[in-house]
DNA sequence: TCAAAAGTGTTGAAAATACACCCATGG
DNA sequence: CCATGGGTGTATTTTCAACACTTTTGA
């Protein structure tokens, strides 16, 4: 077979910022690399591209092998290029950002690397350009999540309006009045109220929620103001 | 110097979608392909990358050579992965799309490839996966554009404000009642208005405006509500 | 003088915001 | 019985949408 042969060939990785939400703030998963350069040091998840897979599957393959997840949300956040940005030798790096509920996760015992989850403000330093790629990945959410309701898929299945208005606050570092927080919510159609409610959080307790899913693919796309005074929100 | 020994290096190339207004219809810009396979076909602006570059440079350098012109609006869109996206050797290509003014483009006497430029509706096939990446790209710059004003990349220096009117209705294929157009424009203070008129729609003439580039570059990331309704954008 | 495009204001409806009190209950 | 968090309604302001007539001037 006839090739491109003057051209060159670059090593292709992906690497994926996780996302979660543990009810106080807004996490993202790490771990400890295994192998040089930076071995041991702090990482976002990722590995290299196979010959015969596309990115999306890369990310779903190193991702189910980190986490013991499947179909995760995870969507391609940008390509970083930079010629040295792996010291080892030049590396191009797919960022993907994935949205876990925290609760579904778990340790995996298989797992070398010690993966842990850290809140923004408490990071390790990262290699490379992770930093970056962590810092884009949080603008592009905040932009998404104020147009679209991917946040939903922080939270378990059923969850209460007051999680909801903290995984928000968190999100935007900033407070919202619950009375329009939750009439802004309601009219959206997208919540199902359940009977029971979560005890946890107060002696009076509060309803659980639960996503109608058919709204919730119907509505996707629309543009729903979940932000008040969306701006300065950078794409 | 050690590297990753193991692991699959491959080819990348960028592609770019360059959109051009001519006060009608937005319209971008193709090339015959140069070279093996699907030489001769219809296909976006694109190149391989280079060992030293990044994306970034690589695409103004392909830019530059395909069309002249230096520092347009140019964003990464999406990477473009499947194996088998190019039959003859896999190519990983990184897109982006590029919104240029369409008078400054002349055509370069030196290129073999006769660019052309085409209307969205009657564009030729594209090779590869080419297609896909230009709906990918109307797609986002329709988002993007509806709330930051990127249009104006696509305008020259100097316009009027039902050329800006036509050049969003074509955008977004759609009409928009010109009274509450213009309110809204003008309300965002991005607009400095000329003492000359442009007789060559009219009779009568309408006035310039050029940009006020301060508050352009301050507004640029605010949410502006540049579209009615502005539902059903797909990101 | 008239056809063709430019320019401009008002009004009603809808949406967003600000704001305060009562409820339920476990300790 | 009271402290804590949950739940709800209203009045005001702001924004958005609908809509029609006058101006200019080259042909």
């Amino acid at each position: 077979m006839i090739k491109y042969a003057k051209e060159s060939r670059f090593i292709q990785a992906v690497d994926c910022i996780v996302f979660g939400f543990d009810g106080e703030t807004l996490k993202i998963l790490l771990i400890q690399r295994g192998f040089e350069p930076e071995k041991g040091k702090w990482s976002l998840m990722g590995g290299f591209v196979k010959a015969g897979e596309d990115f999306d599957q890369a990310s779903n393959r190193i991702l189910k092998q980190l986490t013991g997840l499947d179909g995760m949300y995870l969507e391609q956040l940008n390509t970083f290029s930079h010629p040295q940005r792996d010291p080892m030798e030049r590396t191009i790096s797919t960022a993907y950002f994935a949205l876990i509920d925290i609760n579904k996760y778990k340790i995996q015992l298989s797992d070398d690397y010690h993966p842990e989850w850290f809140s923004l403000k408490r990071m390790p330093k990262l290699i490379f350009d992770h930093q970056q790629m962590v810092e884009l990945a949080l603008r592009r959410i905040r932009y998404k999540a104020a147009l679209h309701p991917i946040l939903f898929e922080l939270l378990p299945n059923r969850f209460t309006i007051p999680q909801l208005q903290n995984l928000y606050e968190s999100v935007y570092n900033t407070t919202i009045d619950k009375r329009n927080f939750s009439k802004r919510v309601l009219a959206t159609g997208l919540l199902i109220k359940q009977e029971e409610k979560d005890k946890s959080g107060s002696k009076r307790g509060a309803y659980y929620y639960h996503l109608n899913m058919q709204k919730y693919y119907a509505k996707f796309q629309a543009f729903l103001n979940f932000i008040p005074n969306p701006t300065n929100l950078i794409f």
